[in-house]
RNA sequence: CGCGGGGUGGGGCAGCCGGUCAGCCCGCGAGGCUCAUAACCUCGAGGUCGCAGGUUCGAAUCCUGCCCCCGCAACCA
């Protein structure tokens, strides 16, 4: 019996949980089920993320300490997990003291081993706020390429990377004002040290999937790498370091101990000792956790784990990201799903089952498609399997199923030869193969029920023993598939083990293995019901109105006709106001566009020529390839920048800039004036 | 040239350590059955496996180049 803890990433406090979330935590829980299912020993750990600036500030602005929103937020998130069928067998908090408590532990042996080190870093500083600056929170103009609205770490237009002290024009994200640049002595873990042995962890011993080995081996390990900034000064939400007052450890420092923290509480509560746990080499850590959180988990985690003499994970199970209709998750769009919106429509097996039909094991992003999953569940689950059941349980409720098991073709044998197999696939993750391989089996049943069509059998008395063989094998290939699926849909494996008179807790994979013979059948109920339309649609709109901000709420109540979405202002902030001279800075005019055509190299440029009037004409290059064809422009009146700076771009002198709105992509709207403009005409 | 993943009948996917690998589910067409939650069973139409080269007796499967899509690079897993 192997003895094995598992993690899922700890959700971070500041936000309910979404659909998104669950990809993860449906494929731990169902792994988890799995492994109690083929009679291992398995514990499920997880936790709340507490730590942080955004904690903070969130506290801050709804008036109430930050103890007091983790509190609410955690009970928040155990109603949700409980709600769609995820069971932890503790979920725990990185706020609490066992969990400082291996921060400190961890902490002293990173000390012993001489690993950190004292660094003045500059960073900016929000003084209205009272607080330093992640680099998130801190937008600018770009230092290289001069594009405005760009974040303190790096530039999405010119994707020159810098610091945010950097910037030209800093401003803080939280309260609109202008930081200032302070220093702090902020403490270093030389992870350099470290190479040599996650090297050899990364790249031997199956702990990581192929492709993220490859990731961390080209990406991270091919080259030194850079000192981890561990510390935050205060103010901070988080653990004060013991030897550094007024420092605190980092949030991604006590994240991932809060596995260790979260285990502690459930040893305590259950007499158990938590060291057997992860400082036991018997003992198999297993974590799952998103693509997108790699680099903390892969690299810094091991090696504080190897540094202060803890288990090493077994094994780190990385899955993609989930797209809703094969794009990011959108609020906007209502696919923006909370577990509790989900949970008030819908069924939970639904997506744990479709989750499980989609997931393989592999980085690859998962897509939720809502046609999809409709079809998928209905035909799968109501279809295949819950019908087998419904067809032939009350053919033998009086009498039961059949005293020996009958005749069937090899069937059950052939279902049964399967248990290897089935435990393999969800020993990887691919519990889209479990699902394929269940179905399979679904197909022959119902097969065999068409070919011994016991609705003929039942007109002849005759003929009531053949009648109650077929049933019985019917069932008992259904108690087989059901077992298979236990891991993925235990709501439904506990009602149907109450059908067949059975205690699901009871099941293994064994079981698949000896047919239920002589045993009663009890009262057939609805198992599981189809999957409506019409509640899916409900849901998108109830998500679609959820993330309406306030004032959409109030224009409705108003009677106002025109509720527009709050998402553009939420997605750019208004700016910090400017004066009437600030404006007339900017030369706006009227241009006509007389020439335009593709930049075949390019990837977003068109190159523009604007007329603005009696000859004179400037060169443009603008980044609408994505939404505008050049034909679709020729002769339009569009408002330019007339006195922007000309900048060289890679294919030319650009000499103006054009107006248009919107997010990007395909969504970018050219601004025009009314007929009548005439170009050269200035915009007051 | 930032990193990673993917392009297989209308949709979603499996196969991909080369040789029953052209397969599964949904959808579609025809028929059957009527026990079942319009469910189940049978048959059928539909793909030169992104494109172009190469290796090989043989490639969806290996190699090279190209095209296209997506995700990450955000304290949203």
């Amino acid at each position: 019996m192997r003895k094995i803890l598992v993690t899922s990433a700890l959700p971070y406090a500041n936000g309910p949980i979404h659909i998104g979330h669950l990809v993860e935590y449906i494929q731990t829980d169902i792994w988890v089920r799995a492994q109690r299912l083929r009679g291992n020993r398995c514990i499920y750990i997880c936790a709340d993320d507490t730590h942080g600036t955004a904690i903070m500030i969130r506290a801050n602005k709804e008036g109430i300490t930050p103890e007091e929103l983790i509190a609410n937020v955690r009970e928040q998130h155990q109603a949700s997990f409980r709600g769609m069928d995820i069971e932890f067998d503790h979920y725990g908090s990185t706020n609490d003291a066992e969990s400082r408590e291996t921060c400190a532990e961890i902490w002293a042996a990173l000390r012993r081993e001489g690993l950190v080190h004292e660094k003045k870093i500059s960073q900016l500083f929000d003084t209205k706020e009272g607080t330093f600056l992640a680099d998130r929170f801190v937008k600018g103009t770009c230092p290289k390429c001069g594009a405005e609205d760009q974040y303190g770490d790096s530039c999405d237009k010119c994707g020159a990377t810098y610091t945010p002290a950097d910037l030209k024009n800093p401003v803080s994200t939280l309260s609109g004002t202008t930081p200032e640049l302070r220093d702090a002595e902020h403490l270093m873990v030389e992870i350099e040290r470290l190479r040599p042995f996650l090297t050899e962890w990364t790249q031997n011993g199956g702990h990581l999937q192929e492709e993220i080995a490859n990731y961390l081996a080209n990406f991270f390990l091919k080259d030194e790498l850079r000192d981890w900034d561990i510390s935050r000064p205060a103010p901070y939400f988080g653990f004060e370091i013991p030897d550094s007052p007024g420092n605190y450890w980092y949030v991604w420092f006590d994240a991932p101990i809060g596995y260790v923290g979260s285990t502690r509480v459930w040893c305590a509560k259950n007499g158990e000792n938590w060291e057997k746990w992860w400082k036991d080499p018997e003992t198999e850590i297993h974590h799952f956790i998103g693509k997108d959180i790699t680099y903390f988990h892969t690299l810094f985690w091991p090696a504080m784990l190897k540094v202060a003499g803890f288990n090493l994970p077994e094994k780190i199970h990385i899955h993609g990201m989930l797209t809703t209709n094969g794009e990011k998750m959108s609020k906007s769009k209502g696919t923006f799903i909370k577990a509790d919106t989900y949970l008030r429509h819908l069924d939970p097996a639904y997506l744990r089952y479709y989750f499980a039909s989609k997931l393989t094991g592999s980085v690859d992003d998962v897509d939720l498609n809502f046609t999809d999953i409709r079809d998928k569940v209905n035909a799968d689950l109501v279809g295949k399997l819950v019908n087998l059941a419904s067809r032939t349980a009350k053919f033998i409720r009086e009498q039961g199923t059949s005293a020996s098991y009958p005749e069937d073709g090899g069937l059950f044998a052939a279902g049964a030869a399967q248990a290897d197999e089935i435990a393999q696939a969800y020993e990887e993750c691919d519990f889209a193969k479990v699902t394929r391989l269940v179905m399979a089996l679904g197909d022959r049943a119902n097969k065999f029920v068409e070919e011994h069509a016991p609705w003929v059998l039942r007109k002849d008395p005759e003929r009531a023993q053949e009648l109650q063989d077929v049933c019985s094998v019917a069932l008992n290939l259904y108690r087989q598939m059901v077992i298979y699926l236990a891991p993925i849909l235990p709501k439904l494996a506990k009602q149907s083990a109450e059908l067949l008179n059975e205690n699901a807790a009871d099941w293994t994979f064994e079981s698949v293995k000896t047919p239920l013979a002589g045993t009663k059948v009890n009262e057939f109920t609805h198992l599981m019901t189809r999957m409506d339309e019409k509640a899916i649609e409900a849901m998108i709109e109830e998500t679609k109105i959820e993330n309406q901000p306030a004032e959409g709420q109030n224009a409705e109540e108003t009677g106002s006709q025109w509720d527009d979405s709050a998402q553009p202002l939420e997605d750019e902030p208004l700016d910090a106001l400017c004066t009437i001279d600030d404006f007339c800075k900017v030369d706006l005019r009227v241009a006509r566009i007389i020439m335009a055509e593709e930049v075949p190299e390019a990837r977003k440029l068109l190159h523009l020529t604007l007329s603005l009037g009696g000859g004179v004409t400037k060169n443009v290059f603008a980044g609408i390839k994505s939404a505008y064809k050049p034909e679709d422009l020729l002769g339009r009146l569009v408002v330019c920048v007339a006195n922007l700076q000309p900048r060289q771009m890679k294919f030319g002198l650009s000499e103006a800039m054009i107006c248009a709105a919107g997010p990007g992509g395909k969504d970018i709207f050219v601004l025009s004036p009314d007929s009548g403009a005439l170009p050269g005409q200035r915009i007051h």
